[in-house]
DNA sequence: CAAGAAAGTTAGACGCAACTAAAATCTATC
DNA sequence: GATAGATTTTAGTTGCGTCTAACTTTCTTG
């Protein structure tokens, strides 16, 4: 049998190249790493530090799993770490974390206008937050000033949906 | 050498459980087996049928990781599949896509009413549809019935965005 | 209708982020 | 200061969804 020739298939994607996965990205920002900043800012503003133990009870994670997160977020710089020591976000780290502490907050002031229960907001925020752009942020944001500013927008709104 | 803080923190697990991932939910919907549903049955309306090919072109994946989808989504009775043959969807795989692309919809007609580029748009669509919650779908959606019937309310908003 | 091209599949591997079990280290208390 | 208990880390797996290389089947076209 004769060895086929390499494809070469060279697909024409989508619409805009949505990001390839190279391996060769290092410090790249994906979800969990995101929820892990943002639940150690946390820590560290409430209790004054981010234990293992504590970002695991709050992420509903293993404790091993924590380690590994730490060490992967140690390696790109965005906190340091001493082995069985504390965490401290660096300042690329914190500037990271306030920004997606900040995302959260205001996609949760928007969905708090929908009259929709706690969980329900807790969950979509949750889910959402990781894949919104600035741009799109800022919408919601203006948003959420008008839905403040206008009550009967409100009424209508909640009136539309039941 | 820090360390002075209580040990028995007990954090409240944030706010509801998070759906503790027990290996043993067998057809659960995830991000990826979602996107395949939604391009399969977009390619069925557009084309008559949906080819392994073009589903990769479309998603930007290679073929055998269709070819791999195709058989989990099949042993889920999302879709049927013969090899070499056709890909069908089932009544409750159409059912899902359906409510899938509704779903995409509905975010992308909100999002238009911001006057982002369609990259953006698209962009985040694709990030954010697969964690709303149905109820949180029925604001936006009622939401972009009150912009559309209020062009004063989208200038308000855009022009507080700039 | 026979090649060759195109499409689909199998096999084997990888990265991420999770898990459990067990070892190491730290802390509090006696 | 020894030691029990809490906390952290290491070691070894797992599942998902991806990849490339190489094969098989189907389609197309002279």
């Amino acid at each position: 049998m004769l060895r086929a020739v390499p494809r070469t298939t060279k697909l024409t994607p989508k619409t805009a190249k949505p990001a390839k996965r190279t391996k060769a990205s290092p410090a790249q920002s994906t979800v969990a790493r995101e929820d892990y900043l943002e639940c150690i800012l946390q820590l560290i503003q409430s209790k004054g530090l981010a234990r293992a133990v504590d970002i695991a009870t709050t992420l509903d994670i293993a404790q091993p799993s924590v380690t590994a997160m730490t060490q992967r977020l140690a390696a790109e710089g965005l906190l340091t770490y001493e082995k069985y020591r504390g965490i401290t976000l660096t300042t690329e780290g914190e500037k990271l974390a306030s920004a997606i502490i900040q995302r959260h907050q205001i996609l949760t002031r928007l969905l708090r206008h929908f009259g929709l229960d706690e969980a329900t907001i807790y969950r979509d925020v949750e889910g959402m937050e990781h894949h919104i752009s600035r741009k799109t942020l800022d919408a919601f944001d203006a948003l959420t000033a008008e839905l403040d500013r206008s009550p009967a927008l409100v009424t209508r709104l909640r009136e539309a949906m039941a």
